[in-house]
DNA sequence: CTGCGCTGTTTCAACGATACCATGACGAAA
DNA sequence: TTTCGTCATGGTATCGTTGAAACAGCGCAG
């Protein structure tokens, strides 16, 4: 591995006319500046860039911490995210919270120490004392978290209208009693749902009912165990609306368990449109959020803060989106 | 952000003692190292990694380059690896050569500037020279590669093994015509599975059919395409083995459409066992392999290679195993 | 009482870039 | 011809850390 002083020597300038030509400073001649291009192909000369990040304090790096990866959700954000990183001469650290708060700060720490010049926190557990400390070192975006003021910004999707969208299509084919399957409810888009189907209902003239609201966590048996619970009541829903599209799908297996056909007997609309979801069997009817647009728009917004020095906190709403496919049908009455 | 010489100048004592502490050299006396780790307590110091990585020319870092995160394969790989190398106190920097090798080429460079410690390339696209010119500048690790030596470790699955697992499985059911929905036929893994299914016919003096042998790639229409070609036949096949759980679960897709029951007119068994394999409804009988293992046992040989400065590369090979489920049944003749 | 070895500590030169300042060359103006 | 301004280039301090070498203090043997 060479060293710019070597390609230098080689070249017959000085150093400071490699970093020049290194950072495009203008005022180097164009046959100086060819000499050093060619040194540099024939040694195939690398700028090494952990010298550059200690001399600039800057990095060209930064990370993006997802509740957990495997959750079909967030690679795609991820990949929106790193595509656009990418493009703009960035890389990004991957990390995982865990869904704990403290699994989330060992890892900003770790981050911290590296230098990156920026982080994007999706869904972020860590309390918002911490995150108004940590906005205070270090450049921030907040994706799927309430805004309360403070120099950050934040890009969301509006699952609330999704929420409303859903519950409107399931209305609107004559269903009356509608359960709700519910996930972890720690971050915004739960609650926003949440609020979502509560509000549906209230707008609808009906009554939100205890029996047809389940609890869990984000995880297909969690879906499965609450449909089957809800699918045994005395007067059981015709129609199920899943926090996500996993417990949706969940739901369907349910069903099926039981002998129901859907949407002969029970109809299913999810939340999310991953991957899969058309292609279960039958196809589940969703909202689909902009998983890789959420991506690359979350990392627009940190890379324009961070090259631009803007501190004041931008906010950025997505639109989801209803996929209408074949779990959602007329009631049965 | 302090330094190291101001931590020195608080705690009383030279920097030299505060980089000794920092490093748990055992020469300090407990005095000392109380004072040095008061001091840092106080300060809230955290070393900046950056200088240390530029003095030790050593990062502490290392790559993963996977063909495309968004495939449900990967994410649990790079989980496993990602917590293994957290444990060992290393970061990741997660990569897709998005199967170019072109791409995965100019990931590799920018990762070399960055000067990681080590990279483990998942399915590469890079030709053998150029892994081999790669491997004398970094420590590698190929997962899913054939090992035509070299100064590298590598890990595998044993696919052979499985398609042959997934094939006795079929034939003793009773099945005959047996069909091969094919993925890209690029990586290691996908030409071991493809032989296990040729050999396992040859060994039950079965013939194997082009007809039956479908040409695509990893996405589930490929699967659905493959699969109608198929079941149109005049004599059509009695059961299908899917590359991958994508491509099986594409062909449910299919004989859904063509009103065929599975099990009961179409057997299907799948490969790779992702997530939503024990979701669709009838569950896909598969064989998983074991992905977060594949990740942990990488990452652990890579960090092993790096720490004691092994040269020789070993080679690991992982079972997979038989998940019977429900699209697997006897022959309906 | 001197000299030796041991132990713990300090000092200081790197690591490979960048950024600032001084230098020197050259052209234009006086 | 002299002086000044401009501007590309060279030289060098610096970023925060490590690690080797120098050093100081002390006990102990000769």
């Amino acid at each position: 591995m060479y060293t710019i002083k070597q390609v230098a020597k080689e070249a017959g300038v000085s150093v400071g006319t490699v970093s020049n030509v290194l950072n495009n400073i203008p005022t180097v001649t164009p046959e100086n500046r060819q000499r050093v291009l060619d040194a540099i192909a024939k040694m195939n000369y690398r700028p090494n860039s952990v010298a550059r990040m200690l001399k600039t304090n800057r990095s060209r790096s930064v990370c993006l911490i997802v509740p957990d990866i495997v959750n079909p959700f967030y690679p795609e954000l991820a990949r929106g995210a790193q595509n656009q990183a990418a493009e703009q001469g960035y890389t990004v650290f991957l990390g995982n919270n865990d869904r704990s708060a403290q699994k989330e700060s060992a890892f900003i720490d770790l981050m911290l120490e590296r230098k990156v010049d920026g982080m994007i926190l999706v869904k972020p557990y860590l309390p918002m004392s911490d995150i108004l400390a940590l906005s205070r070192k270090v450049t921030l975006v907040l994706v799927d978290a309430f805004a309360d003021g403070g120099a950050f910004s934040v890009v969301n999707v509006d699952d609330y209208s999704g929420a409303l969208m859903a519950m409107r299509m399931i209305l609107e084919q004559g269903h009356r009693r509608i359960g709700f399957l519910r996930g972890t409810m720690d971050g915004r888009s739960d609650q926003e749902r949440f609020r979502g189907y509560c509000d549906a209902l209230d707008q609808a003239g009906l009554p939100v009912d205890d029996a047809l609201i389940g609890t869990g966590r984000y995880q297909w048996h969690s879906g499965f165990d609450q449909a089957m619970a809800m699918l045994s009541l005395h007067d059981r829903p015709s129609a199920l609306f899943g926090s996500n599209d996993t417990l949706a799908i969940g739901a369907l297996r349910a069903a099926h368990n039981m002998g129901l056909s859907v949407p002969g007997d029970l109809s299913v609309v999810g939340y999310d449109d991953i991957d899969i979801a058309e292609l279960v069997i039958p196809a589940l009817t969703t909202i689909h959020r902009p998983k890789y647009e959420l991506g690359v728009s979350s990392m627009k917004t940190l890379l324009r803060s961070i090259d631009h020095g803007e501190t004041a906190g931008s906010r950025v709403m997505l639109q989801p989106e209803p996929r209408p496919r074949e779990t959602l049908g007329a009631v049965n009455k």
